[in-house]
DNA sequence: ATCATGAACCAAATCGTTTTAAATTCCTGT
DNA sequence: ACAGGAATTTAAAACGATTTGGTTCATGAT
């Protein structure tokens, strides 16, 4: 059914069903009601290729999805939680980490082909290129993560500094001194805000920074696995760990039960929780303590941001630092002396 | 840039243009080369909103992803690895699980909406609602997993009966006899599928099927967990876990640690394992026996074949059953006598 | 009686392509 | 030199909405 045919059914031009399906004012309220039955009556919807045509607009927001990332999923359902209601659709576009050539190119195509409003940008790097690619391209977007070019841009992020210097905070407290570090991968915003809340907390104790206690890399359980395991086998180990995600976590578990230690009683743990439904802190042997943020909650509201981005907000004034809970569990516990 | 501007600077029609760049025949190959090296020089790229307009097609196919699915992601990979050369983009939507109205009406209004040319359809029942919609209301649609249902409709699955059988048969041999079965949720296909190869191997050996050995559930840690834990508590408890993913796994292996007992020694485990980058079963301590099949590889395909089937081939030609491998790791071994 | 005002509606132009149907050019054989 | 047909090219009509710039008709003021 098209609009021609469904306003002739009406006894209306197209030009007034077609106001009074959009809220336009100048339509009697009889009228817009009279219209908006109609249309579901009659099962008219406005073909969506041409209305894009006509208004320019893409009704959709472009996603880059990096291979390998089981955090991507919880992020989008957030996304797509907020816009359920909104006519917006998610593209996803998928791209190889670490190619960074292919990843600016795939951002490029995305902001020129007219298939999307806005995208955005995932772990940005503090001198990212994609967000002056984005910028130049005059294309809206918003930053999951924080970056420090020059050009003005929208971001959403979690205090990870603030969460990784309060974990570690607490592990000293506990009494542990050799306290290692599982990062991110290099380079990135986050990796280095968690490594200077780290530094900073050491600081203010007085204990001094050694870099072999500190790794880079991808959340996967092998890393985890590896690094700790390098570590444990040091003397003297390490009595601690902070992990980056639950799955380097599960490789730390793993390291510390293949030389017979105990979690939270020879080695203590925190990671950072994104918060998964198939895999939480609280189900760990022993459970995990945490510093907690939402992936979710921060999909739907960098899709709530990005709406107020397109309705003209301006993205220098879109900026969110969400605080990151430190939630205690069995995986904590005083210092061994027999390791020091 | 448009069509007419680009035409008029080439001094060609706007007809000759468009049929340079979408490979018509009846363009002379000279004309052909100078349109597309200028196309590339001047920056001429058509207007997909236009295009989509009056050809009809959306250049998207759409995916409706479940909260809570880990495996999505990979999927979603490699059916985008498959697109990435094609113009064809992926757009996602979300619903919440086990919402089957939310999720009739979701795909309901993805298939009229327009915007996608074709819906995949994931873990189908064997008479499944979804597919009986997308029939009736013509819209093309692939469907990962087997449905039993009488319209006709192009499918890819894994062997699901087959893997279990094997991995079962495998832990028969072993001389174990109370296996326990940790299958995905109630009323799915590929749930049923395994839950028969599960008894056909215990029927060949003669062994009575005991219900209270089988659970059902989605795929998480948590519920692999609570399984194993309440059965490994009974006597004569299970001596091998058969368990339907990598998270489940994790939480046998972790239920079976809980009880000081030890896997592969004491208690067999083999999982089916989807591939993931960030969890791999030789990482895990013991390394996890699993069937082995590639969710990436399914979702490069699947694209594959979306392709093939807006190209005209007939849904009632694509299907496709691929077989899994089992692969022997750690995680199994002899039945313990003592545990008989 | 006339005119300005505003509410409600409408005709036609527009968005930027593809495609149909027709026109032109270029060969080839007689 | 020219008909006939193949090989190229083109003008104009879609595609299905939104939006610009009116028109119509009542109402109340002058």
């Amino acid at each position: 059914m098209k609009l021609k045919e469904f306003a002739k059914q009406l006894g209306l031009s197209p030009t007034t069903v077609s106001r009074a399906l959009s809220g336009y004012p100048e339509v009697s309220e009889k009228t817009r009601k009279r219209v908006a039955e109609e249309a579901v009556r009659l099962g008219y919807r406005p073909n969506i290729n041409a209305v894009r045509l006509v208004t320019g607009r893409a009704g959709a927001i472009g996603v880059v999805m990096g291979r390998n990332e089981f955090q991507f999923c919880e992020f989008m359902s957030g996304m797509a939680e907020r816009l359920d209601s909104e006519d917006i659709d998610i593209l996803v576009s998928p791209v190889a980490v670490q190619d960074t050539k292919a990843e600016i190119q795939l951002y490029s195509r995305l902001a020129t082909s007219g298939r999307v409003d806005a995208v955005i940008v995932h772990s940005p790097k503090p001198n990212d290129e994609r967000i002056l690619l984005l910028h130049k391209l005059g294309i809206p977007f918003l930053v999951h993560g924080r970056s420090e070019t020059n050009v003005p841009h929208a971001w959403l992020d979690i205090d990870n500094e603030g969460a990784i210097r309060r974990a570690t905070s607490h592990l000293l407290d506990l009494g542990h001194r050799r306290i290692a570090l599982i990062n991110g991968r290099d380079g990135l915003t986050f990796t280095l805000h968690r490594d200077k809340g780290y530094r900073e907390a050491l600081e203010q104790r007085g204990i001094p920074f050694d870099p072999r206690l500190v790794a880079h890399g991808q959340f996967t359980d092998e890393i985890g696995f590896r690094f700790a395991r390098s570590l444990l086998e040091q003397s003297p180990r390490p009595t601690a760990f902070v992990a980056g995600s639950m799955m380097t976590a599960l490789g730390v578990y793993r390291a510390v039960r293949s030389l017979d230690l105990v979690v939270g009683r020879d080695i203590s743990v925190i990671a950072h929780d994104d918060v998964f439904p198939y895999l939480t802190a609280d189900n760990m042997a022993p459970s995990l303590s945490t510093s907690r943020s939402s992936l979710r909650a921060a999909g739907a509201r960098l899709a709530d941001l990005t709406l107020q981005l397109l309705a003209g907000r301006p993205a220098s004034e879109i900026h969110e630092l969400w605080p990151v809970e430190l939630i205690l569990r069995e995986s904590t516990g005083p210092a061994a002396e027999a390791a020091q």
